[in-house]
DNA sequence: ATATTGGACATTGTCAACAATATATTGTAG
DNA sequence: CTACAATATATTGTTGACAATGTCCAATAT
């Protein structure tokens, strides 16, 4: 219970990105909710160490726009519309479509039989554990994952998994929006997957433009229906 | 002369993030050699404050990736490869058509107009101060910043203007690679202006492709010559 | 000569005290 | 009762001192 994130690997020593890691994931959980205070004095109470490192650890938050920074005044968890999470979701789109094409041409075979094992692990998962259908598996993530590892381009692996994933997890917990589209999203992880494994960039590069624009789309009908 | 870099915006009173973007810039300008040890002694006593400042600007530093950073070693100003370079411009790439799309949707009237000014003051300054053609002008850089923010999307917006931009000019700067194709990049600023401010997205997407794959097939034609 | 060990030095990590600023509270006037 | 002002409190900003770690170099042994 409780499965550890793996997203934000906690490898280094250091203690400010230790704390930062810490905090990120307790946002991204909504374990700390939008707007809240972050202050020095009670986080470094809190982990039992003196304000230096908070104070280090909530900068780079600021950086990773976790955070909402004011000078002399403080740090705030950064709070997310569906607006941001449209605007996320469109730079997604152009980026993951950017991935499949590149994971087509790039991908080894150890990355292609893996990405093979994931799918089939997420469809076992699926029929097996009887999991509410709408609700974004950790299954679903770990294949969009595999996809920007295997493009072989670090800059644009590191802007998906390290920047977007993240704020779009952190503008799923803030809204309780869950996106999941059921047994469809797997059927075209099926033709996404196949085109990979069979190194056709064209058609990795339309599978997954229809997979992220109806993910798209009905969040823009969900926005539709707030106003 | 020594014209103030625009790029990074420092109205915060912020000691860390004011330290950060100066830092930030003399890396840009090739100033900080990639490699360079950033001692906090030293930009301490440079900047007549104390190192708590300088430790949480060079931990933003960090964030930004404009230095790599070893626990209880230190700082170290990044060295950015060709190879670098060319999944910065993949990504770029991907990225600056989905803003030609939206700009040519989503622009404002005002904002048109900027633009076509921008052309025209650019064009003026080719034949006029018969600068360099092949060096990548401040003006270029301009008419690419305006259509990054006139999609109407922040989160594009920042990711192009402000993590892109800005380690493609440390590439640069570190390899003086010099893009510039001359009378060619302007005429195809032409194209995209014309197809931006009649509102045709599917042509903004076609003219900004070209104009880039040109870009990035130069570049990569120049990672073969040095292999 | 090369490799290794030890210690001296320099650098980074942490902390607690103090200064500067913002926020909350109280008191007063209208 | 509300609006404003002055004070009190709390929070952030900065600093210098000390601890922990890494680096460098000379002395020694193989």
């Amino acid at each position: 219970m409780d499965k550890k994130l793996t997203l934000l690997q906690t490898e280094s020593q250091e203690r400010s990105e230790v704390l930062a890691n810490i905090l990120c994931e307790e946002i991204i959980r909504g374990q700390l909710k939008p707007g809240e205070k972050l202050s020095e004095t009670a986080i470094a109470s809190r982990f039992k160490v003196s304000r230096g490192p908070v104070r280090e650890a909530l900068r780079r938050l600021s950086e990773r726009n976790f955070v909402d920074f004011i000078p002399n005044v403080g740090a705030r968890v950064a709070s997310t519309s569906l607006i941001d999470m449209l605007h996320l979701m469109e730079v997604r789109e152009s980026l993951e479509i950017l991935a499949a094409e590149l994971a087509a041409e790039n991908m080894t075979g150890a990355e292609r039989s893996r990405l093979e094992k994931l799918y089939k692990n997420h469809l076992s998962m699926f029929s097996k554990e009887k999991i509410n259908p709408y609700f974004q598996s950790p299954e679903d993530l770990d294949f969009h994952y595999a996809i920007a590892k295997g493009s072989g381009n670090p800059v644009l692996f590191k802007i998906l998994c390290e920047d977007l994933y993240p704020k779009i997890l952190v503008c799923r917990s803030q809204h309780q929006y869950i996106k999941g589209r059921g047994t469809k999203a797997l059927e075209e992880h099926q033709y996404i997957l196949a085109a990979i494994t069979e190194g056709d960039p064209e058609l990795a590069n339309i599978y997954m433009k229809r997979h992220l624009q109806s993910a798209r789309e009905s969040l823009e009908s969900l926005i539709e229906l707030q106003t």
